[in-house]
DNA sequence: CGCGGAGACCTTTTT
DNA sequence: GGTCTCCGCG
């Protein structure tokens, strides 16, 4: 039995021994919900609840796992069977099951951000769009479709409160989606949003199935709450008809997701929705000193919006929070990485140091000084693992072998060959689609010879690398397969990184071992962030010693002893862009209180006063309001919740 | 019809 | 810096 009162303390007790029913919980920053989640699920097992029966759903599969292992060393029963991941993750476990129900093969793809752009790029040719005047790139109506899907809000009143100035093209917006949704459909393939979207279709139109699934989760606990969206709040709501035993975990002030339909009067809401609900409130905050607690508390309070809550400090005084201000990115470059030098001088370890940012491009100049100062780091951001062009051209073929009537992967690996170009390819996957057996009509004459005489040593060369791959299932062996038909050369050829490319493609291999499926492997593929990081997890032993760099979305959820964030200038958070929005003001202010209380020890607030972006046009940026407003001028110096660094020839 | 080069344009945040 | 588009050559 685990000595509950040992490890928790008396607010986080009450949510673990807590017996049935809905539950809500409002945890602060620092306050060890993940802790509280974690032994609840504990407790559940410990009390004679089937690990099958219980579904934790989080918001990043690394959550996720790691709550897992902690339950599992706990507890000590092994968890293959608990439900746990991304939101995506489970609904994707569920449909693979059920799709058929909504007239989807079972082996249904899924495609990512890129893949969907392309479609709808495509889409917007097929029906002669001229883009004469301001039309939306693909990308962008795939936000637009993504937004509306996720709030549940026609496009017109996405499109009319996000880009007015699309509005303009409204019926031909409309024609590509209703298109792209079409085209989906054709080639059996998911989004993210449909994941969610189909998900619930199935709760709601195939009462069977709900009933089924409802029976048998016996308590579903959310972590993050806040971030949910309407579809989510209402699955879990479907999902939880039956036992009513519903927990949900959250914190208002970090609601950092609205930009993809999350909505926190979800959480807000909770109590109307479920009367019976137990409400309890997390507020010691064990995390960081008291300075940075208390600044965070007066930059948050500058919203309006929110349940009422004062995080206590349980830690003593340390010191103040630093603002910085810098001439340019360059020397806030210097700046940080000098003071990360004194740091390890004063014993701290790098992996005990972050540096935040709001957007991946922020980063730039540290990301080469770094480099040039020698100091190791890993970088959380940027383009993701799986969007890259070689892990893209590979799965290709993968892809292939799971479903051959996949056009988009047809279409990627044909262009790879040389001689074969958008028309080419056009005609060859004509050829293809058109066969009984697709893949098959590969190995016949007409093949060769279906797009003319140009494309003929191209698809020769497709023929011999498929009929080395077609018979296989594993990931491993394809990737093999595939680097050895031509892919290396290919590679040597067209990137100058050819070296750390093909060791990606080794980690994808290794990483490929883990799945008894092909298909398997790349549902959670596409569904994952980093590749990197879910190796290091394998090898068990703690990550290599390296800063961490990262957008302050993706340091949800974690903690640091000494946290840089950097780029602290108006138009960089907030920012610019963001502000345009409703309730932008709010949001960014939420995501800087994020940042604030990912500190445990230090924090520093870097200004850049010059900004070199829009063409070599200077600009001169003000500190950013967020920590304007925490120090105006008639304040007592000395309730000023940071002090000033002074940055020499600033 | 493929492909390479040049130039424009834009860069939020994520599963 | 990266992606998209346009143009002219082979």
């Amino acid at each position: 039995m685990i000595d509950y009162e040992q490890h928790l303390n008396a607010e986080q007790l009450e949510v673990v021994l807590s017996g049935a029913g809905p539950m809500l919980v409002i945890a602060g920053a620092g306050s060890g919900k993940t802790r509280a989640l974690t032994y609840r699920v504990a407790r559940l097992i410990e009390s004679g609840v089937e690990p099958g029966r219980i579904l934790l759903a989080t918001f990043t599969n690394k959550a996720a796992r790691s709550m897992l292992s902690r339950v599992e060393s706990l507890v000590d029963v092994s968890l293959g069977t608990l439900w746990g991941g991304t939101f995506h993750h489970v609904g994707n476990r569920i449909l693979r099951r059920h799709a058929p129900l909504l007239g989807y093969e079972h082996t249904y793809t899924i495609i990512d951000d890129g893949d969907s752009t392309q479609l709808i790029n495509a889409s917007v040719t097929e029906l002669g769009i001229t883009k004469c005047d301001r039309f939306p790139r693909g990308n962008v109506i795939g936000n637009i479709i993504s937004l509306a899907a996720n709030t549940r809000t026609p496009i017109e009143d996405v499109v009319l409160q996000k880009y007015p100035y699309f509005f303009g093209v409204i019926t031909d917006i409309l024609k590509v989606a209703l298109r792209y949704r079409m085209r989906k459909r054709e080639l059996n393939v998911m989004d993210f949003d449909d994941l969610l979207c189909n998900w619930e279709e199935l709760l709601t139109e195939h009462p069977d199935v709900r009933e089924r699934l409802s029976e048998r989760f016996l308590h579903i606990l959310v972590d993050e709450y806040q971030d949910t969206n309407i579809i989510q709040a209402q699955i879990l709501d479907l999902l939880a008809w039956n036992h009513r035993n519903l927990m949900v975990v959250g914190d208002d002030s970090q609601s950092i997701y609205s930009f993809r339909g999350a909505d926190f009067t979800n959480i807000i809401r909770f109590p109307e929705k479920y009367p019976d609900a137990k409400i309890f409130k997390l507020e010691t905050n064990y995390r960081s000193t008291r300075e940075i607690l208390h600044l965070a508390n007066m930059s948050i309070v500058n919203n309006e919006h929110q349940f009422q809550k004062e995080l206590r400090a349980v830690r003593g005084e340390g010191i103040r929070p630093v603002f910085v201000p810098t001439k340019d990115v360059m020397q806030q470059a210097d700046f940080v990485v000098q003071r990360i030098d004194e740091l390890i001088d004063e014993g701290i370890a790098l992996p005990d140091i972050a540096v935040l940012y709001r957007a991946h491009f922020h980063s730039m100049e540290l990301q080469m000084e770094m480099v040039r100062r020698g100091i190791p780091f890993e970088i959380r951001s940027g383009i993701r693992f799986f969007e890259q062009a070689h892990i893209k051209d590979v799965t290709s073929f993968m892809r292939l072998i799971v479903n051959p009537l996949d056009e988009l992967a047809w279409n990627r690996i044909l262009m790879l060959y040389h001689k074969i170009g958008e028309v080419t390819a056009r005609k060859v996957w004509h050829f293809i689609s058109h066969q009984e057996n697709p893949l098959g009509a590969v190995f016949s004459e007409d093949f060769i010879n279906c797009a003319g005489r140009a494309a003929t040593p191209g698809l020769t060369g497709l023929r011999k690398t498929l009929k080395g791959i077609v018979d296989l299932r594993d990931g491993a062996a394809i990737i093999e397969a595939v680097l050895d038909g031509g892919y290396r050369h290919y590679l040597k050829e067209k990137y100058q990184d050819t070296a750390s490319r093909e060791e990606d493609l080794g980690q994808l291999a290794a990483f490929s071992l883990q799945f008894d499926s092909l298909e398997e492997f790349l549902s959670d593929l596409a569904l994952m962030t980093n590749i990197a990081e879910e190796r290091e997890h394998e090898r068990a032993g703690r990550g290599d010693d390296k800063v961490v760099l990262t957008t302050i979305h993706q340091a949800k959820g974690l903690e640091w002893s000494v946290v840089f964030m950097i780029g602290c200038s108006e138009g960089k958070i907030p920012l610019a862009r963001a502000l345009k929005e409703p309730g932008g003001e709010d949001e960014e202010r939420r995501l800087f209180y994020v940042a604030t209380t990912r500190a445990k020890d230090q924090l520093y607030f870097c200004h850049t006063a010059v900004d070199f972006m829009k063409g070599m046009r200077r600009r001169l940026l003000d500190p950013s309001r967020f920590i304007k407003e925490l120090a105006p001028a008639y304040a007592d110096p000395g309730e000023f919740p940071f002090d000033q660094w002074i940055v020499d020839d600033y």
